[in-house]
DNA sequence: TGACTAACGCAACTCAGTTGCGTTAAACTC
DNA sequence: GAGTTTAACGCAACTGAGTTGCGTTAGTCA
């Protein structure tokens, strides 16, 4: 049989797969390292605005990076429900927040088994698979409580 | 002494207080009316949209009216970290939402006491007055759990 | 060295929510 | 009942967070 004759069944060389595809990290990138470095000076949760007027660069590269730090569980996603969302290192221990409606400070809380409890409680009276929380307390600082 | 030679000292008749001014409740609208109502029925959270395409009205009515109605506490909003605010009666028993990453249904969580006991907790090791919290449960219920 | 492609910046866009303004009509005073 | 005040309402334009498209730059690999 000569496979001349039928070239519509022609097969492509598959593309090649590049090493960079196989890592699992991309690139290197300044502004994603430089990201990862203002949030784990920052102590609290950042908004977009915040990083890009301290890295000075376009917000749309700042976008795209942390996209990819949320894919690679580098940074966690924060929505304080105040219209921007805010992100932190997802190496910390698992956290809430304590946020200030006057001032705005954050403060961050630590319950490590009672929401455990409460999952595994929810969980054990309703058809439902938890995968995640979100949860935080609004009030007032020591400062701001008159 | 004359008056009229100092008229820059004359003090303007006080304004009237008018009885819908007195009145805690602003005059009868009935996009508002009949925004509670479809609150009422809809069951779950709804979202400016919903209300607006239900109503067949203007969006910037509507959101006039959900503000009046939250300053009222005849409504609560919630976010659900998905870029839109949702609206839900406040006449409810305090609870919480269970909702489902795949096919978005929402379902009401009761803990009567198990929040109050946290955030008294929190309070007992924190400088902080909490006045209220927000806590949603991501998951997949038991049609998306396969 | 040349091909590929991620990183990057810029402009334009989307979409939830807001503001300004003119009109309508309910509530009130006289 | 007539006139005044003001909330309700709709429309258009705006704001601001976040996204998309596209062209350029530069790192990685064969």
């Amino acid at each position: 049989m000569n496979f001349k004759s039928t070239d519509n069944l022609q097969v492509k060389p598959s593309k090649v797969i590049r090493k960079s595809v196989l890592r699992s990290l991309p690139r290197p990138s300044q502004i994603r390292d430089a990201t990862v470095q203002f949030l784990k000076d920052h102590k609290k949760p950042a908004s977009v605005g915040a990083i890009v007027r301290h890295l000075k660069c376009n917000k749309t590269s700042v976008y795209r990076g942390l996209k990819i730090l949320i894919q690679h569980k580098t940074i966690k996603e924060i929505d304080l429900g105040d219209g921007e969302k805010r992100y932190e290192m997802a190496n910390q221990i698992h956290h809430h927040h304590l946020i200030c409606t006057k001032c705005g400070v954050i403060k961050d809380v630590y319950m490590p088994n009672d929401l455990k409890q409460l999952e595994q409680k929810i969980q054990m009276h309703n058809p439902f698979k938890i995968d995640r929380h979100s949860l935080e307390f609004f009030g007032r600082c020591r400062k701001c409580y008159a």
